[in-house]
DNA sequence: GATCGTTTTGGTCGACAAGACCATAACTTC
DNA sequence: GAAGTTATGGTCTTGTCGACCAAAACGATC
């Protein structure tokens, strides 16, 4: 039986009378700050949760499609007005996720690069960016669905990696090598050859573009770093491999 | 500014009003026949779009989470009760896309094996297994933004297929290699070598599990080909990659 | 039943990729 | 200067991947 055929499920369920939603976007916001991965939080100020941190979101309008939507919640948020990524990953509708009324949401993904001062555009006791250790730790709790929105948020960057080349999302707009191979390895949770992986990234034919400038060596000295500038992202697959295999010897057959 | 506080955009928006949403839950229902991808389509019988070819789908109910609504349309479309896999792809809420109202729809791609009698629960003059080539063809015009979502999943098997090990849900309870190779080369329009792609299969530990029994040869003869039963999905990356180089010998595609 | 075509399945070989490791360059601080 | 640090290039070994060949086991045909 079809959707919209009249004898489908008859009187006990009428289509033409349908259950009315809340459809709310809601944005994890990511970046690397110190080496590690943090997430952007918000202090709920009004019930329900109110207190506790959530990550931010608001109602959809009608008249907006749902990237537009998360754009805009994202530049209420930090006051910038395009991140370097953008992407939606998932909905949410589980009865009783919000106690005042029926929502879906659909959660974003948003990749931000140079942060510092961005976060500073909102007030500083609503917004925090916390490490995403923290943020999923059992400790913290988050309002709503949020720690598993956040969970499948950073599961999606961690397999992006190596699929999209979302890694030069997380820097910024010129970076060296070490910079980039931070994120692979903070994400990741791994330490990478740096010789290989330069070897592998540049070899990559046209992901990362050289400015032909150096950068400055940090207080600790070292070779100035080659500063690159980010290429266009791949289609399926790139150089860069999560490593799997902890164990050599595969004895099988 | 948090989603709930007050001052944001005040008096052009009240989050306190919020509109209301209905939300449907789509259904790509995807199948092998005949060495070919195929999708399930039912005829609409009212309007918007009456008599053109869409996804079957279907409201939300409050008291259900999506994952549950789309099993139950699956049900309710199909007849089975289980998938060999059903996951939610992606939402899609652009205005006007329902010109009723206001309408965000949750995707879910489902995937069936041994279709064959299952569309015959169904009324045949409302449904239809098509060829994706043909659906997604520029003459062939579906409801809504149906095409769209359509393609979406196709992509989304087209690259869930090496790193989920999601082939295993196109072919029988028991398979030959030669079965499950015939979904690679579908889905990705290539050619595969067989001795290549049998050694991989069995290499990888626990993917694909032997019966001991064999499958009886078709019309046009041969060896009689091993049969093996699924095991367990990959969490990251598998055994069998997308050729992303232009290979040498086969020409094919 | 012998032969031929077909399909499965096992084996080999070479090209290339990946990782471990060393060496050198170019900066810092002391 | 000397020592430490970081970047980057080079080498070597190991493993993987694809192309290709060969054998096994069937159906069809004469």
């Amino acid at each position: 039986m079809t959707k919209t055929n009249d004898r489908a499920v008859a009187g006990r369920y009428d289509p033409s009378q349908f259950p009315a939603f809340a459809v709310t976007v809601d944005v994890v916001i990511l970046t690397m700050s110190g080496g590690r991965l943090h997430v952007l939080l918000v202090r709920r100020g009004v019930a329900p949760f109110r207190g506790m941190w959530a990550i931010p979101g608001g109602f959809k309008r009608p008249a907006e499609t749902l990237d537009e939507a998360a754009k805009r919640e994202l530049a209420e948020e930090t006051g910038v007005d395009s991140a370097s990524l953008l992407k939606q990953f998932g909905a949410y509708g589980d009865p009783g996720r919000d106690p005042r009324m029926n929502v879906v949401t659909v959660a974003y993904l948003a990749v931000l690069r140079a942060v510092g001062a961005i976060v500073a555009g909102t007030d500083a006791a609503a917004a925090a960016l916390v490490p995403v250790s923290e943020a999923l730790n059992e400790k913290t709790e988050l309002a709503f669905d949020h720690s598993r929105i956040v969970r499948d948020a950073v599961e999606r960057v961690r397999t992006d990696l190596d699929r999209t080349g979302i890694a030069t999302a997380f820097v910024g707009p010129t970076f060296t090598v070490a910079e980039l191979r931070a994120v692979y390895e903070a994400v990741w949770g791994v330490r990478l050859d740096g010789a290989n992986f330069r070897r592998r990234v540049v070899a990559e034919d046209g992901w990362v573009i050289p400015t032909g400038r150096r950068a400055r060596p940090g207080s600790s000295g070292g070779k100035p770093a080659e500063l690159f500038r980010a290429g266009r992202m791949w289609r399926h697959g790139g150089p860069i491999r999560q490593p799997q295999r902890p164990d050599k010897g595969n004895g099988t057959r």
